[in-house]
DNA sequence: TGATTGTTGGA
DNA sequence: CCAACAATC
């Protein structure tokens, strides 16, 4: 095909695959061949701080996949090393563009960087269409009938039930509209020494969730058991489709896997309303708390050297391997926060630096949930003992022995960086003092 | 999706 | 002596 010919550009950016992929349906039933695209976004890789990070890695990874799968179609993807703008100011030298198709991407960064190219594509009057893909339910979808978001799980997730119709899991069905792809040869792949990273050798979960739903509500609390799906990271960047995800969780009797996807929807819709609360306590008299914030003791955190095995075997595991199990997130959280009163802002950061299935509203919601400040939160009082929880959890310390094995020799082991007893009853003060 | 402390009532 | 329970943080 020449150049004059009109082509719809399909952009992929969480939503790495050619199934069930909302956006990629409606551009391959524009009427024109589709190009497809990927940008490697300069602004978005030069705010990571590790060369190694893994999920770099793991998008190109994927991007091969999704070249080579695209070539058996004699088509290809253009990959483009650079920002939004400068990638479609030379697509639309080096094309005749019709329009711009894409899905829903949400958070800050994203919305404002969505906004930027519509406006460039509108100068040279190109459609710029987006379409809902990464959830069941965006948004303002399901709100309270008085159009108010809820603030509270429960009732959220009985309207979510409400109003959920075959259609809304119903699969987009790319397949036999591949014919209508563009054909072409892109340029070639930038490297990933090219952008300034290196391979990571982390292992990627499988994206096999299926045999976890049936006994997840009994098995994922206990870290040392494969009890959960690890299927964050694939949703994260749409490796897998959440409609699938949920049709197969729908048609399972068991309701506690579903309901996480429904609490990650929850979380969209909460940071959707509330957009201050990516960095702000959602309960503002939470902001007035003294935080020590003792840089010593937040690198003990950070490295596993707290003296407290839970904690440490999480921090251990996050650290090596990009993933922690969520029983344990929970409690290294709640000891950051309220053990030895760090600003949970802390320890988001370091969570959005190391989680390979890191989302922004799903992890502030985390970390507001567990300092007590959130929606649906935690009351502060609730202060989690990470003795008991070791005893409750992981009774056998087959989790810990993983992760801190010189746990084993107590005198290589180190002492606890703050009693419980003490940090407790300080928390509890310092939280009183701030909410009175 | 807690922990702690104090009380009660049966062994 | 210690479950079981309630009240409190």
């Amino acid at each position: 095909m020449d150049k004059n010919t009109p082509v719809t550009i399909f952009w992929f950016r969480r939503d790495l695959r050619i199934t069930d992929n909302a956006g990629l349906y409606h551009a391959l039933k524009s009427g024109n061949p589709v190009l497809p695209l990927f940008i490697f976004d300069k602004e978005i890789l030069g705010e990571l701080e590790d060369e190694d990070d893994a999920r770099v890695t793991f998008i190109y990874n994927k991007i091969e996949d999704l070249k080579s799968a695209l070539n058996t179609h004699h088509s290809d993807l253009e990959v483009v090393y650079d920002t939004p703008e400068y990638a479609f100011t030379k697509l639309i030298k080096d094309h005749k563009i019709a329009a711009v198709y894409t899905n829903h991407d949400y958070e800050p960064y994203a919305a404002a960087r969505d906004g930027a190219v519509k406006q460039l594509l509108a100068k040279h009057n190109i459609e710029f269409k987006t379409f809902k893909d990464q959830v069941i339910f965006e948004r303002a979808e399901v709100v309270k009938d008085d159009g108010k978001p809820y603030t509270v799980f429960t009732p959220y997730k009985n309207k979510w039930h409400q109003k959920l119709k075959p259609f809304y899991l119903k699969a987009y069905p790319n397949e036999q509209y591949l014919k209508n792809l563009y054909l072409f040869k892109a340029t070639a792949l930038p490297s990933l020494t090219t952008m300034g990273f290196t391979k990571s050798d982390a292992k990627f979960p499988e994206t096999g969730y299926e045999k976890f739903i049936a006994d997840y509500a009994e098995k994922r609390d206990f870290p040392a058991i494969k009890g959960t799906s690890h299927i964050g990271l694939h949703l994260r960047f749409g490796t897998v489709s959440i409609r699938q995800c949920a049709t197969d969780a729908h048609k399972a009797h068991e309701k506690t896997w579903l309901n996480e996807l429904i609490w990650r929807e929850f979380y969209m819709m909460v940071l959707h309303h509330f957009p201050k609360t990516m960095d702000n306590a959602f309960k503002p008299d939470y902001d007035n708390i003294k935080w020590i914030n003792n840089e010593q003791q937040f690198k003990a955190w950070c490295d596993g050297e707290t003296g407290y095995p839970l904690v440490d075997a999480g921090m251990r595991e996050l650290n090596t391997t990009g993933y922690m199990h969520n029983r344990v997130r929970m409690v290294v959280a709640c000891f950051l926060s309220k053990d030895l009163l760090i600003d949970w802002r802390w320890g988001e950061r370091y969570f959005a630096r190391k989680l390979l299935d890191y989302e922004m509203a799903s992890n502030v919601g985390g970390w507001q949930w567990a300092a007590g400040s959130g929606t649906d939160a935690a009351p502060y009082f609730r202060i989690f003992n990470p003795e008991s929880q070791l005893k409750k959890f992981d009774p056998k310390l087959e989790y810990v022995k993983k992760w801190v094995p010189e746990y084993a020799d107590l005198s290589k082991y180190p002492k606890p960086i703050v009693d419980h007893a003490f940090a407790r009853d300080r928390c509890l003060k310092a939280f009183k003092t701030a909410l009175s």
